[in-house]
RNA sequence: GGGGGCGUGGUGUAGUGGUUUAACAUAAUGGCCUGUCAAGCCAUAGAUCGCGGGUUCGAGUCCCGUCGCUCCCGCCA
């Protein structure tokens, strides 16, 4: 080793200890005839005295230094004057005398600033991102991102849980999200596909016996990114065999609940175990099927007492299937009128028809300051007021539209409200599980219905003959574990029988010559033995964002891509040649513009 | 596919409502300085304002296009 001591580590108590550190100038003070260095490496930072007096060759060397130049010094350690400690260090009660120093490597002026704290251009940090990953926050995070990953490990093989490795070529199938492909040399014509997640894999692993499998797997999904989606990213994935609902969402609870007490004990659950809704129930408390819950501010549902009422924009949007709901933002009436005109506008950018602002000025008698208020009658204003709950001071946002749009509309308010209001303590880590998922959509474009969660996905048993009949009606034997407003995971008993799956496969479309070609071998495995299994994929980027509190996941990622799905540092992807595609039967046929 | 934001010395910003040497901080280069820890002081150098076009006597500033980064909608079984 290059180095005896990290740069972290000396003590007061090391007094006298001859040692010798590696690492990066972090800085450098040069007053002339003593020069401070103050050396970082992954561990801390550590100063270290240049005296001429000490050691002219030390000091000669120390001021050829700058910003990042790799530097080992040998050196004394010793105490600092009690004036001199440096309290912002781990270090700073000591310092090392330099004796002899070595300039490993010299360093252009860095592109990024390493020892403070600005928001650089993302572009330059991803394009540089070795040198982004150079400071401090980013290291905490990869770190804080080990820490996630192994304490996941450790549980998991302590509940007899084995980790296997699934393939990264594997068959595309057409369900679900785009998928990355790879084409073969040795099949001309032939594509491997890149695994969107391992969810057969680990279903077939069930089929043979393994029970408990998990593995920290890379997916790969080609859509569109977001501050939360990467198109390559890792979940645990994790199968069970022999478990109902009851038993995954217990495990994953308890990992969750031990792994945030001992990573990051510095946050605080807000309730555990964590609480339960069914995605209906989640639409219509909070608009939303991943709901963040560290605040209220539930939506109220208003229609009950507005059938008759004379305000035709209610009792059209009642008669027609529709719903008035609301919620109550307190202390909002003091806002300035033009606020309450941005939120229609954000309302209707929403997608909703038109929002109703209330300002509550007075509970007895009742007084409201709206523009509607004039086709509403005392019995009208008075439910309103009573069902929200509303004091003076407050405001209330009404939308009358149809479930969906009321639903989507208000949970985005609540949000944008509770954020306004400081609602949202990111100490606090609000779980919870969304269970009893529809199992199937219409989908408008295909014309057709398609699994919510995934077409492996068992029926309640209590919904299951309306599969046929009704099928928007059928709930999933499915479950998302969400936090503060993101998905963390979902997961589900899965299908283990062959008919059954071949029922759902037909659900969704499916002929059976189609199921065949594309699941044959899922459905043959079923025919073997499977045992009853499910289990539940969490997302470790997110999970980890959330601990690090940071936006988003390239903060947490070592080397993300852009929104565009482009890596800055290595260009990727870019063209290939003329000989790998010949090899690859491969013939481009681009826009004359697209060659680039 | 659509909507919003940003782009000015190496870096982070100011300037922007039409006009002169484009300002500040920091980094950089040289000098002074024995106790700093965002060291200090002096001096020097460094940007034709993402790129292209247009309007104008005059554009960093206005208009059009384009590229890059980002946030959101669609999409994400």
């Amino acid at each position: 080793m290059l180095k005896t001591h990290t740069c972290g580590e000396l003590r007061p108590t090391d007094d006298g200890r001859q040692v010798t550190l590696a690492g990066w100038v972090d800085r450098r003070r040069d007053h002339g005839n003593l020069i401070f260095v103050d050396l970082r490496d992954r561990w801390g930072i550590t100063q270290v005295v240049f005296d001429p007096s000490a050691s002219p060759e030390a000091h000669e060397a120390a001021s050829q230094l700058r910003n990042e130049y790799v530097l080992q010094v040998r050196g004394t350690v010793r105490c600092r004057p009690e004036e001199m400690v440096n309290p912002t260090l781990d270090t700073g009660g000591v310092e090392v005398l330099a004796i002899e120093a070595q300039i490993l490597n010299p360093a252009k002026t860095p592109v990024l600033y390493i020892n403070r704290d600005v928001e650089e251009d993302e572009s330059l940090r991803l394009r540089y991102r070795y040198l982004d990953l150079r400071k401090p926050r980013m290291q905490r995070n990869l770190i804080l991102r080990h820490e996630v990953v192994r304490f996941i490990r450790n549980y998991l093989h302590d509940r007899d849980f084995i980790e296997i490795e699934t393939p990264i070529l594997i068959k595309s199938t057409p369900e679900g999200a785009r998928d990355y492909i790879v084409p073969s040399r040795v099949h001309p014509g032939r594509f491997y596909a890149l695994p969107q997640s391992p969810q057969q894999l680990k279903q077939l692993l069930m089929v043979s016996g393994l029970e408990r499998y998990f593995q920290i797997a890379r997916c790969f999904r080609d859509e569109d990114q977001r501050a939360d989606r990467q198109p390559e990213f890792t979940q645990l994935d994790l199968e069970m065999s022999f478990v109902d609902r009851q038993d995954v969402i217990q495990l994953t609870e308890g990992l969750f609940t031990e792994l945030i007490q001992t990573v990051t004990p510095e946050k605080r659950l807000l309730q555990t175990p964590f609480p339960r809704f069914t995605h209906a129930e989640a639409m219509a408390l909070y608009g939303s099927d991943k709901p963040d819950i560290r605040f209220g501010m539930l939506l109220t549902d208003l229609s009950p007492d507005l059938t008759d009422s004379e305000f035709r924009v209610f009792a059209g949007t009642l008669s027609s299937g529709g719903q008035v709901k609301g919620i109550r933002v307190p202390g909002g009436g003091s806002w300035p009128r033009s606020q309450f005109d941005e939120l229609v506008t954000t309302a209707q950018e929403l997608g909703a028809k038109g929002l109703i602002w209330m300002v509550v000025e007075g509970t007895s008698p009742i007084a409201l300051r709206s523009p509607v208020n004039k086709f509403l009658s005392e019995a009208e204003q008075q439910a309103i007021v009573e069902r929200m709950q509303a004091e003076p001071g407050d405001l209330l946002l009404i939308i009358a539209d149809a479930p969906a749009v009321v639903a989507e509309v208000l949970g985005q308010l609540r949000l944008q409200m509770g954020r306004r209001l400081n609602l949202l303590d990111d100490d606090v880590l609000g779980f919870a599980w969304i269970v009893d998922f529809p199992l199937l959509e219409w989908d408008e474009e295909e014309g057709r219905y398609s699994a919510v969660h995934h077409p492996f996905t068992a029926a309640l048993d209590e919904d299951l003959p309306y599969l046929e009949s009704d099928p928007a009606r059928v709930r999933a034997k499915a479950y998302d574990v969400v936090a503060n407003g993101y998905e963390i995971g979902g997961g589900s008993i899965r299908i283990h029988r062959r008919d059954e799956q071949q029922r759902m496969f037909r659900a969704i479309g499916l002929t059976p010559e189609e199921a065949e070609a594309q699941f044959g071998h899922l459905l043959q495995a079923f025919e073997f033995g499977a045992p009853p299994h499910g289990g539940i994929a969490p997302g470790i980027d997110r999970l980890v964002m959330l601990l690090a509190n940071e936006p988003n996941i390239r903060e947490v990622m070592a080397f993300p891509k852009t929104q565009n799905a482009v890596d800055l540092m290595t260009q990727a992807p870019s063209p290939v040649s003329e000989k790998q595609l010949r090899e690859l039967h491969i013939k481009l046929d681009l826009e004359p513009q697209a060659t680039r």
